[in-house]
DNA sequence: GGCAAATCTGTTATGGATAACAATCGTAGC
DNA sequence: GCTACGATTGTTATCCATAACAGATTTGCC
């Protein structure tokens, strides 16, 4: 390894120097304190100008104990809502004049409590948590509990630390409008009840179902991934009884209508198909995919700001902020075929 | 704003007075020198061990110059590529010890220029610019003069700075494949022509037809999205001519299979469709997308891998590190209709 | 035994910025 | 004219870890 350093690039005592001052009137200068003659705010400026100055944000970081930077943990998958999110945080946090750490990990304890500890070792002011953290969460409340934290898979007991969209309502909405069509009864496709946006799904399509007095066929499990969908949609298929399927989410959405149409089962015709999430390319699958719309980048915004909130007040105390998903119908869903 | 502050926890002097030894010793043992004697060795970390101790790596990143930190600039968009591309460079980073730092920017110059300034700004050792600089490349090359670049759009002329795949063979690949299968000629969906990527698509499908001594039809431009393929597939969609479809992305080519079957047009029998990417959804389209793969991931890891060797080795020159791509024959592309 | 080299540990200076405090100057009010 | 306070600027201490140097001990070898 050379030992060879790229050029730092002037301090701030050297703008001091040259503009004739102390270094302590440029910081004011930059940190635009009031208290500054006109005249001495120019000419430092000019000098700043003038040599390229910048400010050394790890000098900075190092006296006030604060970044100015967040963490955001995902998992190490290549899926839809991951990248979004991540994307809202990205936009959310430059608005708030904040950088972003990313960091993964995959669903082990383990990993969660390593990725987490990554991301406060590295010195960020808050972390956004957008991975299940069932298993790990005492695990990770340990290493949390001096910084602020924000999750947006969760239950709605974490409060002020909870951000999110209403599972519980996607699923209702999915499930009525499946209902509403006519079918007897709907199946599901479930993701990882790892997470809790998983179960929550699960466990409000269950409801939905007794409350409108149907029958609820037992649920299958998949892992996000369209080929979880296709493998499951391989099974659902081969059952003739099945006209109605929620899947959660539209990537194992697109798996399903795959593996239908291979067994000879039209979608709408002969089954309907309603997913979760509204990914891109829902709108433009064969034929365009019902499904219930969530913003995680929009989440990923509104998790920043919670995160800023509690940065600045740490005792900070507000309701879980939960946002309302909308149905998007279009051609995957219809009338069950006549007996 | 409050001005309280999180505990900071314990630094490496209180370690150090409470094992009896000097900050230095401390150091020497969490830097794993070798000339620290073994129960001295034991004494400090048992302290850290107790304390829970962390070194604070912004006070490290200031002495050592280092932060340890690399910058990834995509484009705020969520698209697959930009989001697999920068898992990669996640995963690749963590191997080789770093955290990333990411920051986003639209297509203009000056939000570019913005983007990788945050980024040397924030102390980054390096930046991978996943995003297309033909505009900004001059500007940006002042700022990153000082700092290790890696770019993962952009022509080869920029040796050690260039990482990627090769465009040029992914083109000539979905083309011939095409022609192979015995289509008169092959119509282009071509990408933004900023990036590199898409101008170099364009450039091989033309000098593949030329060579093929084929009719070289009009390109038509998208901007990567789906709806953009919807749009100029309605457009292909309505000229009989047209039998075989190159797109410059999966994505734009799921929308553009949509517009096709909208307007009657049956893929693959009427009219094949090759994209490029091979995101996790192509194989579970309707029909499953003939595409070039490349990965994303793959390039993200070493991209990573190569900026860190610049960062050890500022000198360091190498060519431009390029792979290449492989078609992946699914149900979209057939021959073409008897006339 | 004696001197050099190697081993272990400590002291001091340093990185770049900011907070807290101190000093200077001008002016407002009586 | 004098005190007081505000405006402006400077000085010093601090954040925390590491590099460079130095001192103290031990080991090795003739």
């Amino acid at each position: 390894m050379s030992t060879q350093q790229y050029d730092r690039g002037p301090a701030m005592r050297d703008v001091a120097a040259a503009a004739g001052v102390s270094a302590q009137t440029v910081s004011r200068v930059l940190n635009e304190h009031p208290n500054v003659q006109d005249s001495t705010r120019r000419r430092v400026q000019a000098v700043i100008d003038e040599l390229g100055y910048r400010r050394n944000n790890t000098a900075r970081a190092l006296v006030t104990g604060r970044s100015k930077t967040i963490g955001v943990l995902t998992l190490a998958t290549n899926n839809y809502s991951r990248s979004s999110l991540a994307l809202g945080v990205e936009l959310g946090a430059r608005e708030a004049g904040y950088t972003v750490n990313s960091v993964t990990s995959s669903l082990s304890t383990q990993s969660v409590v390593d990725a987490v500890s990554r991301l406060v070792f590295q010195g960020v002011d808050g972390i956004i948590i957008a991975a299940p953290l069932q298993e790990a969460v005492e695990q990770v409340a340990k290493i949390t509990a001096r910084i602020p934290t924000v999750n947006t898979d969760g239950s709605s007991g974490m409060g002020a630390r909870m951000v999110g969209v209403d599972q519980d309502l996607a699923a209702v909405v999915a499930t009525k409008h499946l209902l509403d069509l006519g079918h007897k009864t709907v199946w599901h496709l479930a993701g990882p009840l790892e997470w809790s946006d998983a179960s929550s799904r699960l466990n409000s399509w269950r409801r939905t179902l007794q409350e409108a007095g149907c029958e609820v066929p037992p649920e299958l499990h998949g892992d996000w991934s369209p080929e979880s969908g296709y493998h499951n949609g391989l099974i659902l298929g081969r059952m003739p009884e099945v006209t109605a399927i929620f899947v959660a989410s539209d990537e194992m959405a697109f798996g399903v209508i795959r593996a239908l149409t291979e067994l000879g089962r039209r979608v709408p015709e002969d089954v309907s198909v309603v997913g979760i999430d509204d990914i891109d390319l829902a709108a433009y699958s064969n034929p365009p995919l019902t499904t219930v719309r969530q913003s995680f980048e929009d989440t990923g915004r509104r998790a920043v700001q919670r995160l800023v909130a509690q940065i600045n007040n740490p005792d900070i105390s507000t309701p879980p902020d939960l946002v309302a998903p909308s149905l998007m119908v279009r051609a995957s869903t219809a009338p069950p075929p006549a007996p």
